[in-house]
RNA sequence: GCGCCCGUGGUGAAAGGGAUAUCACGCAGGCCUCCGGAGCCUGAAGUUGGGGUUCGAAUCCCUACGGGCGCACCA
């Protein structure tokens, strides 16, 4: 479609005098497709011309001839309407999703320049809950999109595999834990210390103490508490590599926090040789000027903070991959923390501290109130994902019973539900947890996508469009075709979209669209009864909507069975 | 106290300053001798209040209200 915004921009320029980035940037959808397929809004022009923009408009629709890609220029007040033709538009649109010379939406605007994606990033030790799913399905879909359009994406799972939360959790594991209880059930145990740990903390301050103690011991390479941290380490992350084989993610680097360890004192001294520290009751820190409260690098105690850390990773991140972009993939709550930390960069002079860049998202919480590692308040996304995946086993057993290999279709439509239902969402929202919402299964959602999706496959297995039959375009004359056909078109642009604002959410609304329009021409307009001609251009349609469906459901990290 | 974010039908959401605000759930009706009813069709129902900027505001600014989050030794 970009070509056709590109080709009214050039029959408009001379007109009004406007440069073509200038028209392509006016040119909008009219809301209703039987006003045409864009419209030219005429107010911009009311000041130089000296009339009012309805004038305008009838004057320029009178102006302008015969075009080889216009059906018809039209004027409806102040916009000047263009409905292209319909068979250069489906043969244009489909040809390139059948035979393009690259993958329909993919493009090479990237140029094999790094994207880094700091995204998912757990902490060991600690439940994996609902809320890590954002974090986790965000990022993996960005690292999808970045590739599609030619980027070296690189996904980074920046573990949270260090901090003063150690130093409690070795205290607390040393005093109260159970070896047996630990092989058994790594995560609910160390949880359950975690939360006794702070239950006793506010009766005995001795124990944060304490807890500082070992954390320092831990960053002095002591023996015994590093074997207990590498335990919970290798533990941990055992379990949460279950729950991303279930959502089917991986990623290029598990390099976390505590890889950057043995690098803080580099790290910390080349910020103070820039000269922008200074010591404060204690402790290490910068100054950020008048609207931030300064950043703490070193504790008064000398052990390190997460930001500390932060800096150290940004650093080889971009000694190593040279980013173009580097993205944190991490909730809103922490907007102020990453705008001290760019901040930082920008002091210590790097030139590349503005292509970091915060993806922030809203908080899952509960009607009552926030999630709390602390108190215990978690939903495991396991149980989530569990619970989903089962409810779509019972579906199949009743709406499909004799469907084969159920229980890899269960998964994928239940992980499906998901995360689709997490994507769909602008990112930056708070949501509540809802048992019911999230399982959910009909109206805008996942399995709705896949379902339209499964449904033209189920029509292809009974009649594939002949390879070599041509593009008709004059064959697509229903309402419902165009419309299916415009949106088709619209692919491209969802996806670019969606990359410049880091948000998989464009893609999730345009696949609603995209399945709503397929669904209403697949009730109104026959294929396998249709005849010649028809029935041909009708299977072509088809097929290209089965393919971006597919495509888009890819990008954002989700499975398009065949069969469900 | 200061700062940031969010307020759209009953509920959950969409909308690149532009035309008659778009969907879904739920509700009321209808559609399987018909390519898969996890679907389709019809209907009722909405921009938190008040100012402003603009030819034009759900969108930008101010303000009030409601909700969320954050504000140096957690991450």
């Amino acid at each position: 479609m970009e070509n056709f915004k590109e080709q009214i921009a050039v029959i408009l320029e001379g007109p009004t005098g406007l440069d073509r980035e200038e028209i392509k940037l006016l040119l909008e959808v009219p809301p209703s497709p039987d006003m045409g397929d864009y419209a030219f809004p005429c107010f911009r022009l009311a000041r130089t011309f000296k009339k009012g923009p309805a004038e305008i408009a009838a004057k320029l629709a009178g102006e302008l001839g015969e075009s080889p890609l216009l059906a018809r220029v039209s004027n409806a007040g102040p916009y000047l309407n263009f409905v292209l033709k319909r068979s250069v538009l489906a043969e244009d649109i489909l040809s390139r999703i059948r035979e393009g010379k690259q993958v329909y939406g993919s493009s090479s605007r990237g140029g094999g320049r790094a994207v880094v994606i700091d995204f998912s990033s757990p902490n060991i030790a600690k439940p994996f809950g609902v809320g890590h799913l954002r974090s986790t399905v965000i990022g993996h879909s960005l690292h999808r999109i970045y590739t599609f359009l030619g980027y070296k994406a690189v996904g980074i799972n920046h573990l949270g595999d260090w901090g003063t939360q150690f130093g409690k959790t070795i205290t607390a594991y040393k005093k109260w834990g159970s070896e047996a209880q630990l092989k058994r059930d790594p995560i609910g145990h160390l949880l359950q210390l975690y939360v006794r740990f702070h239950d006793e903390e506010e009766k005995d301050p001795q124990l944060e103490e304490e807890g500082r103690y070992w954390f320092r011991q831990l960053e002095e390479g002591n023996r015994e508490a590093l074997d207990l941290w590498q335990t919970f380490r290798d533990l941990s992350l055992r379990e949460f590599q279950r729950i991303y084989r279930l959502l089917g993610i991986e990623f290029d680097s598990y390099q976390g926090e505590s890889f950057y360890n043995e690098r803080l004192a580099g790290t910390i001294a080349e910020i103070v040789n820039k000269g922008i520290t200074r010591e404060s009751q204690g402790a290490l820190i910068v100054d950020l000027g008048e609207d931030m409260p300064p950043c703490l690098l070193r504790k008064k105690d000398g052990a390190t903070l997460y930001v500390t850390r932060d800096i150290s990773a940004a650093l080889y991140r971009f000694e190593h991959y040279r980013f173009a972009k580097a993205l944190y993939v991490v909730g809103a709550d922490q907007v102020l923390y990453f705008k001290q930390f760019f901040k930082v960069l920008k002091l210590m002079g790097l030139k590349w501290a503005d292509r970091c860049q915060h993806v922030p998202f809203g908080l899952v919480r509960f009607k009552d109130g926030r999630m709390s590692t602390r108190k215990g308040k978690v939903i495991l996304l396991e149980e989530v994902l569990n619970k989903a995946v089962q409810l779509s086993r019972e579906i199949i057993a009743e709406k499909n019973p004799s469907l084969e290999d159920q229980e890899t279709v269960a998964r994928q439509v239940g992980i499906g539900a998901i995360i689709f239902g997490d994507l769909s969402n602008d990112r930056i929202k708070d949501v509540e947890f809802d048992w019911e919402k999230i399982l959910d299964f009909s109206g805008e959602t996942g399995p709705y996508i896949q379902y339209s999706h499964a449904r033209i496959c189920s029509i292809l297995r009974k009649e594939a469009p002949s390879a070599k039959a041509p593009v008709m375009g004059e064959a697509y004359t229903a309402k419902e075709e165009e419309a299916l056909l415009l949106q088709l078109g619209r692919f491209p642009a969802a996806v670019e979209r969606a990359a410049d604002l880091n948000k998989p959410s464009v893609i999730a609304r345009y696949l609603i669209d995209l399945a709503r329009d397929f669904n209403q021409f697949y009730h109104h307009c026959p294929v396998l009864k249709a005849e010649g001609d028809l029935k041909q251009a009708r299977l072509l349609l088809a097929d290209a909507t089965r393919e971006v469906l597919a495509r888009g459901l890819y990008l954002l990290g989700i499975e398009a069975p065949e069969k469900m």
